[in-house]
DNA sequence: AACACTGACTGAACCGGATAAGTCAGGCCA
DNA sequence: TGGCCTGACTTATCCGGTTCAGTCAGTGTT
């Protein structure tokens, strides 16, 4: 089976291969007569034009990147990024646009990707996830002039558009809500210290604790993994004056912190409360099940995949903001045991 | 920044495109000497050839696609498809191929991206999950000759190259394991009715049964998420003779069905054993830890990428069996307590 | 010295589209 | 009736590689 070309449209429909260009692509110089004959052969005979011919032709290769720079373990158990990519892939597919995905080692690996993709004309844009404190992607791709969205921010994204979400909020709220329930003693298990947003959640977090009033703020630096979020909940719960309450950073650390606790012992959420960053199934799937601080992921990818589009399409760079974590309470979180 | 191109490299190494098109795909025709700076020259302004030009020339597209047609809720929280991706990645990254993914709503959705593939001439071949009873992305594939690795079978495959691992071997170890800590009385999850592996666990699973003249088997059908995971326990666990243990098709529907477990009341291991399948970190986080039927994901991804790329070089359309899954004996398996 | 032969390269065609520039028939107007 | 538009195309060029068919200098052969 030979793949159809635009010349073998344009035989059938007895046109130049240009007028099936001007028809397939909804430009003025044919007529409404033969621009429908020409659609209709060409859907007959199942003609997508060659991406890599449109592609050459100086027009878009139709086709954005995602470069995921984490180990394959903790890529695997979150399910932020698979939801991420179903939310992107929503948008893109819908436009015809391809996902290419490569997964990278490190920082200085990922820039070295878009160096190519953008050598290559592989990719139209990138979707840029995990932003760092100091990094060196944001001037790489400002270089490149790559079109490029960051997921995160607001800042530090050195005039690169992004789309954020408010995480110093939803940590307030989080906190204030175990405050209402009266505890005193939060903690919190932190993701990977070189992220932006981690450095949000622990700015907002001393900022909120200060003005509630609470005990100096503790906070334990783990990796999202399990055995990290398991060995930080240990150090927790082992000190003289234990928390009442942990925040974590992830789900899959709350989790590990779950069980941590009963398997010393502690009731959840009698002895302690717990509350989990990022809301998905597995907060539910555990007993008790835990509170959680969700916000729609796939919604967030579709986000930041139609604001790339716009970048690509010519638009300016600009922020916007996506939904805030809201907080679900559910079995994991309640009052103290008065002590 | 403007992209170099072979004729930037041609210009300075004083040379023809065709010389630079030679000394790059190390073909003869040029000297060791020119090939040598010819190198030089396009390593130093940073060219890497265009895919879409390199494409168009008859050679490949140098990608291949992943089309995944599930839910994106049951896409996200199960870790396979995400380790699947890193370890297909990591063998094509390696060989400087690009991975293309979308995300489709079902197997005719997905065969219309297969023939948009391929007309578009995006990919050089793809690889198929989730193979089903009667499958018509199989002689869907093969009409349009396009390169494909089906990760799956090994019955079915309709002449496809494929990749598959042992379910019903790994399937027979976990039964003949809970048999020999005394189990009579052992049900399984199963996941959805329409996959092949779905099928041939069932099989096994059946014949296993009688094998070691357990009781007639009992066997609940599911979809992989924790809703129903933890629905189908119930029902289990509801009945007048319940299980002594339960074999869940995936990690997910075992956590739910270990939830449901501790919420009636019963104890894990000591009422009621639990095996999961697919030992993700997930298994190791709750408690007790899930026993599990699990193998190295990665590296079944990587093994698939591996089969693709020979399809592709032209190779037979062979089929190759992965790992078998083995069983992880942890804390959710116990002899049962004696009624 | 005439010849074939080889290695190292050049020139041009080609892949399949997009698009600027050119052609040509027909309608309109003076 | 001739000139001028306009719409509906066609023609030709370009994108950036690959590849095939030369070209040509240098070497070895007899």
């Amino acid at each position: 089976m030979k793949r159809p070309t635009i010349a073998d449209v344009a035989r059938r429909a007895g046109v130049s291969k240009g007028a099936v260009s001007y028809a397939l692509n909804g430009q003025p110089g044919v007529s409404e007569a033969t621009r429908r004959r020409i659609l209709d052969i060409a859907a007959e005979i199942g003609f997508s034009p060659s991406s890599a011919a449109r592609a050459l032709s100086g027009a878009t290769a139709n086709a954005v990147g995602l470069a995921l720079c984490r180990p394959a373990r903790t890529l695997g158990i979150e399910p932020f990024f698979m939801e991420l990519i179903s939310g992107v892939e929503a948008e893109l597919s819908a436009r015809s646009y391809a996902l290419t995905l490569q997964v990278v080692a490190d920082p200085d690996a990922e820039i070295a990707v878009y160096r190519r993709w953008w050598a290559e004309r592989r990719v139209d844009g990138v979707l840029v996830c995990d932003l760092r404190i100091d990094d060196r992607r944001v001037p790489a791709l400002r270089d490149l002039q790559l079109p490029a969205v960051v997921i995160g921010g607001p800042a530090r994204t050195g005039g690169l558009a992004h789309v954020w979400s408010d995480d110093a909020a939803a940590l307030v709220e989080a906190v204030e809500y175990l405050v209402a329930l009266g505890h005193r003693r939060i903690a919190r298990v932190a993701g990977l210290a070189s992220l932006l947003h981690t450095r949000v959640r622990t700015e907002a977090f001393d900022e909120v604790c200060r003005q509630s009033g609470l005990t100096a703020p503790v906070t334990v630096w783990a990796d999202y993994t399990g055995e990290e979020g398991a060995r930080a909940t240990r150090r927790l719960l082992s000190a003289a004056d234990r928390p009442s309450a942990v925040i974590y950073d992830n789900d899959v650390m709350a989790i590990a912190g779950l069980s941590v606790a009963q398997e010393m012992g502690l009731s959840v959420p009698a002895d302690l409360s717990i509350v989990a960053w990022d809301d998905s199934p597995l907060c539910r799937l555990v007993h008790p099940p835990l509170t959680a601080l969700g916000r729609d992921i796939p919604a967030y990818g579709a986000h930041a995949a139609r604001a790339l589009l716009a970048v690509i399409a010519g638009g300016p760079a600009t922020g916007a903001q996506d939904e805030t974590a809201h907080l679900t309470p559910r079995g994991s979180t309640a009052p103290p045991r008065t002590p």
